[in-house]
RNA sequence: GCCUCGAUAGCUCAGCCUGGUAGAGCGAACGCCUCGUAAGCGUUAGGCCGUGGGAUCGAAUCCCACUCGAGGCUCCA
């Protein structure tokens, strides 16, 4: 596309003088010098294809930014340099005419065309004094993939699915039972939403020391306290601990990609994601949105037999990148920069890959179910392609009847995406927004894409069928979730917990003077040897004001030590689960962290055992 | 990206409409208190009122732009 191209000074003055004919074509003028002052000066190169809509166009936004200078003195300076694709001198010359007649209420002066000047100017200091446009005819567009212009154009059915595999009108379906669901299909089929409040995790991620925005970054790139760390850190051991068992191979890929790798530009078109770019020594970088491309390059080095399959692979990226439109980011639940595990399966054919979609979603359920989440707290979301439906009728009740309750359908007409099938969970949360947590999709197209092979029983090459699964999402995602689920308890009357396993301390213990602070040390070596993570508040301050910050950071037990414990076996034991003092053993409590934490991965303590050798994190 | 709103001490906020010496609580430092299950007491330090410009004798306060955040639109494979 061409552009007229502009660089505009607001300079104090400017002084030139025309020195020789450059062109057979320059403008006959008499080759003196002239001085201006307090005046914005307007280098333009006049490109090919530039007519009078550019023109005036270009006119309109100098005027405009030259109101926000507050100065109406212009001087036009043809100014070839600035482009490489001049249109012709007469042209050029001709569009430059227009310019200086196409504006009222401007003082305009223009320097002569085809000469070689001499000159000299000086530019004023403030922020908005230099700028630099380029004006094109048509409607300025960003580059979008073809799949981002071409989403919207997709034609979709919107139904609900009950267990016992019936469809239901959307419309006509009584939602009284199910009213996330029906917030759900609200947002999802009539978009749909009213908030006017921002959502409770932003305060909390931040009270709890979590995570917070780093305006020093990108919007959308967060930074993570020490409790923030030890959570996604637990979240993410948990989450491939998990994949792991069900049979994913942990692999690393790279983050970013060369645009311009063949596999890539085709992929692009298929994938509606706007990614950061970079620029690196010639080469157009991109960092990546998904793990896809990270595998399916690495399976097409594999050799592959139909014995292998499926082949899992499996990568927990740390991070992912999608550039989304900045209204869109809200704390930690639309991020730019996320860890999102992702497992990909080869499967050799659709029999397999529905009898692994099966494995997956069973494995999905699991981890939700670990990470807290219980199958009240989400709704499921299935899409699917009318064609794929009507071969798998069975094959998706079947699916649908495993979460007992109704789902939101959506069909497609036509298949448009790489995938023929997906579900996903989504969490509702209490402002009425829907996020999509697990998903698993089935893709038909990329096997063929990547050229990844595996050989059949008949010695033949075929390309694998792919699916795509995310068992918990994003790892940001869950801890969104897990807030604003704590904050709906807050509301809701009941205390706002983490789950224990999760919890950056479990058990706090608070001497009542520093005389006790000996014991103290003894009991948290006990206590921490039994992987449990324990601090001990060591400031000195009221036993008041150690319990109630003790609660205000939602610490599950709390233990208060005074000259009545040191001399008996008993401990006095405060439980936020139960808002009561308990007497019970170190034995017994340890007994019940260990229970309850059973069968999730452990981490130390992030930061000093000591309350008082700890920074306050106030954002 | 577009529209609307916001930004004052480390944190939460008052002051802004109607321009004239910058305020509170929490937190921090220091001291006192030595405490039994949600805030013990006192003193002190701490501010380019987000950044840059403009109008004004004078701006945290009025105007403009920018940055960051929030809500809406759009978007969310």
């Amino acid at each position: 596309m061409q552009n007229m191209r502009i660089l505009q000074l607001h300079c104090d003055y400017i002084e030139f003088t025309p020195v020789k004919k450059e062109i057979k074509s320059a403008e006959e003028i008499d080759p003196q010098s002239k001085h201006f002052d307090e005046i914005v000066v307007a280098f333009v190169a006049v490109e090919e294809g530039d007519n009078s809509e550019v023109a005036k166009k270009a006119m309109n936004e100098i005027s405009e930014s030259m109101k926000k200078v507050g100065c109406n003195k212009l001087l036009l300076y043809p100014y070839a340099h600035l482009s490489s694709k001049l249109a012709s001198p007469n042209t050029a010359l001709s569009i430059l005419k227009e310019m200086q007649s196409n504006v009222d209420g401007l003082d305009i002066h223009s320097a002569p065309f085809g000469w070689t000047k001499s000159y000299k100017l000086q530019v004023k200091g403030h922020p908005l004094a230099e700028n630099s446009k380029s004006i094109s005819a048509g409607e300025e567009k960003e580059s979008t993939s073809e799949a981002l212009k071409a989403e919207s154009k997709i034609q979709s059915f919107w139904h609900i699915m009950t267990p016992d595999g019936k469809m239901h009108d959307i419309n006509k379906f009584n939602f009284v039972k199910y009213q996330n669901l029906e917030v759900l299909a609200k947002y999802e089929a009539a978009k749909k939403r009213s908030v006017d409040e921002p959502p409770p995790h932003v305060k909390l991620m931040k009270k709890l020391a979590i995570a917070d925005y780093e305006a020093a970054s990108d919007a959308g790139n967060m930074r993570f306290f020490p409790n923030g760390r030890l959570i996604k850190s637990l979240i993410e051991r948990y989450v491939t601990e998990q994949v792991v068992e069900y049979g994913g191979f942990e692999v690393e890929t790279p983050i970013m990609y060369d645009s311009h790798h063949p596999s890539m530009e085709s992929y692009f078109n298929r994938f509606p994601a706007r990614q950061y770019n970079v620029q690196s020594e010639g080469k157009q970088l991109f960092l990546r949105f998904a793990a896809c491309f990270g595998q399916f390059l690495m399976a097409k080095d594999f050799q592959m037999s139909y014995k292998n399959l499926p082949l899992r692979l499996y990568e927990l990226t740390r991070y992912s990148f999608r550039r989304e439109q900045s209204g869109e980011l809200v704390g930690l639940r639309r991020l730019r920069a996320f860890t999102m595990p992702d497992c990909h399966a080869m499967c050799k054919d659709m029999e397999q890959s529905k009898e692994e979609f099966r494995k997956r979603f069973d494995l999905s359920r699991h981890v939700i179910k670990g990470i807290g989440l219980d199958e009240s707290d989400f709704e499921m979301a299935i899409r699917f392609t009318e064609e794929f439906y009507n071969e798998n009728k069975s094959f998706i009740e079947e699916i649908v009847s495993k979460i007992g309750k109704p789902v939101l359908v959506e069909m497609w007409k036509e298949r448009f995406f790489y995938f023929v099938l997906k579900w996903e969970f989504n969490y509702v949360d209490s402002l009425g927004k829907a996020s999509a947590l697990s998903t698993d999709q089935i893709d038909i197209e990329n096997g063929k894409r990547y050229n990844i092979e595996y050989i059949d029983e008949n010695n033949k090459p075929q390309n694998p069928i792919i699916l795509h699964n995310s068992p918990s999402g994003a790892v940001e995602r869950v801890i969104y979730v897990l807030l604003e689920k704590a904050a709906k308890d807050q509301k809701e009357g009941r205390k706002p917990t983490l789950p224990l396993w999760l919890a950056p301390t479990q058990v706090r213990i608070i001497p009542i003077k520093p005389e006790f602070l000996e014991y103290c040390e003894k009991l948290a070596e006990k206590i921490s040897q039994n992987n449990i993570r324990v601090d001990l508040d060591d400031r000195n301050e009221s036993v008041g004001k150690s319990i109630r910050d003790a609660e205000t950071d939602w610490i599950r037990y709390i233990i208060v030590i005074g000259e009545k414990e040191v001399n008996a076996s008993k401990l006095s034991i405060r439980d936020r689960k139960t808002s009561s003092v308990k007497e019970m053993s170190v034995d017994e409590m340890i007994k019940e962290i260990r229970e309850e934490t059973k069968d999730m991965p452990f981490l130390k303590m992030n930061m000093s055992r000591y309350v008082s050798k700890r920074p306050q994190i106030m954002v």
